[in-house]
DNA sequence: TATGAATGAGCTTTCATTCAT
DNA sequence: AATGAATGAAAGCTCATTCAT
């Protein structure tokens, strides 16, 4: 650091300070994944660094806005996963299993995510509350979700009294669940739901359901 | 003391014993539920009370065994309203609905629970581990359950390559969802899936999608 | 206890609690010198024992008393031992020697007193202040060795300007410090003092010690 | 602050920090040689410091660790001052008398020294096992005194059977039991061993000993 | 005489945060 | 812009002891 072979290097600080932050939010990300937020200890968050607990509070300001950030990292992430959703060329029915396996698929990938979600919730999603970034950010699944209930609709293939935010309520919930009770449904029934030898066998079943609800009158 | 004139009323002392020890269990339940294993602070809970802290230490040992009692009432209380299921006297498709629906009912009125349920699972259940009492803890609903679903297989309504667990995780995670997910979910689509508004839609689109999943070939 | 085969058995009342006092000193006995006074739990050295923490302050009143008289009991035995010292018909030169190796052999069997001792002496021998006890207590030990130096000295064995208190002082700080400071000298020099493959050694070496010194003009 | 005018003179931050770990140390050798482990207090070391408690856990870490480095000061001083001991040049003699009156005089004028050895036996020296400092500390003392034991056999001065390990003992027994066991020896026989009165006689009698003892065949 | 239940006071330790350059 | 040093406040827990019969 005291001795650079050359001198110039502007943007190097910027740099630096960015690649800084972003090393900082993913340690964060990972500890409060793992402890939830009053577990998670910031000099614990600072040791896993390569910078101090100082720079912690340098560059958030301290540990709740740490843990906005965090949030709002982790649902921007999974929100361009969603972006790229594209079963608009698929029948009703084929682009509704679709939706629910792709779904399915980014929920079995990011447990950490389930988790930060479900410590949210904990504390009622005061966090979010707080961030400007996460109160008006749009939802692409929803969307593809409404257009596709729509097709089926017209086409006479989906019942008409469904409400799109029910049936995504629905796909998160079996998506969801798999991750955030895994370990009392495992201590209380001895089944490991992420398994991957379920895997197929949920995801099926999932499309199953919501197929079968949708064109049942 | 030991020689009682008749068989009533046992010495005050016992008495209030397990009062204060009820109590203790009461508030830390609250506590725990409200703000998680590391947010609840144990001089929180004993001010909540009438004893004082000391008293929690001298009941209970420490903070995480309170919080594994606190668990095991939830959970003892849980499974004995389960017990109450009685549907064997309806036909397969009637009783699986009817299951369905008192589930979905029993969650809606035990918010506190599904909240301490969420807060283990963050903690990777090592409370239950822990606990001698919930490892072994049967499980009604999923009995009642499972001979729902034998008795559809025989009757050939049901469709015969569905796993038990499975249709009760499917279950639970739908009723789960709604509290257990309520405040981010109305931070990003403002909607309280626990508005009493949606409750009958809810609980009937759980029964139809799981009737209209088994009964589909 | 509850059945004795007769009835009567008026003392048995007295008898036990006779008992449970001895009982209870044994183990704070153990307790004390095993963990120091401060380190010494009541709880524990209750818990050692058939009866409860409140027998501890029902029978002596508190833990400073308990310790007071565990000392008491520990000098007692120590001196009752030592009162069986009979050199009176050897010559003073193989008196000396003798009284020297019993005293030797005693500190060599009795290490919890010893412990003990460098514990109260931690205190600054307060306890033994507040005890009547042990505050005159007679020392048969000395009274013999100034015996056996009034005879070395009429006899011209003995060198003339010693202090018979000076030579239990050196006597005793012998014997004593191989168990007082065993675990520290063992650290450092990677000896156990009270490895009985040095006890025979050292032993003589006492004596050897004292008869040259006190022979020496 | 960066640009200092001449190489000198660390941050005051620096400095400040040093010298408040030294007083602490100071404060803290004080009350654990007075109380004993157990019997000190963080609170009241903090309360005779010119600073807080918490920075005895910022600069140690805890209350043990803070023992093991007063303990580990406390031997480094002890064998800093025994590394001046300088008898080479007398004859084995003389050497061996002046070699336990100096060590006879370092035990005299460190009574804390001593307070915290015995303490450290009470806790059977985990502390110092605990050390790396202190588990492969040099002994100057042994080492002068081994040289002496060699040159005085050489010479025929000195019978050969015995041991320098042993002799040391012996001697270090002799100077500790004067402080180590002052008050309950004062207790008994209301005599003050470490009285400056003593001091001369004891210190003489400490050499006669040792000489009388090594030249006697 | 004997005892189960209860407890006030104080212990060591931890935490997120800010001071001071 | 960047940071090492310091810290107030409060956390969980333990201890010898006494209350109340």
């Amino acid at each position: 650091m005291a001795a650079l072979p050359s001198g110039d290097a502007p943007t190097t600080g910027t740099r630096d300070a960015e690649r800084t932050r972003a090393e900082i939010l993913d340690v964060a990300a990972q500890e409060f994944a793992d402890k939830g937020y009053d577990g998670a200890r910031v000099d614990e968050i600072a040791a896993k660094t390569r910078t101090t607990k100082r720079m912690i509070y340098y560059y958030f300001g301290g540990k709740e806005q740490l843990f906005v950030e965090v949030l709002e990292r982790a649902y921007t992430v999974i929100r361009s996963i969603e972006q790229e959703l594209d079963v608009e060329h698929l029948d009703p029915i084929d682009a509704l299993r679709q939706l629910a396996e792709l779904t399915f698929d980014h929920h079995d990938s990011h447990p950490a995510f389930i988790r930060l979600v479900s410590i949210e919730n904990i504390h009622r999603a005061e966090h979010i509350a707080r961030s400007t970034t996460l109160s008006g950010l749009a939802n692409p699944a929803l969307d593809v979700l409404t257009r596709i209930l729509a097709r089926g609709h017209a086409a006479g293939y989906f019942r008409e009294d469904v409400d799109a935010l029910d049936v995504h309520m629905a796909i998160s919930a079996f998506c969801v669940f798999r991750t955030a009770n895994r370990y009392t449904f495992n201590a209380i029934f001895d089944r490991d739901m992420l398994d991957p030898a379920y895997r197929e066998r949920h995801r099926r079943m999932l499309g199953d359901m919501l197929v079968s609800y949708l064109t049942t009158r």
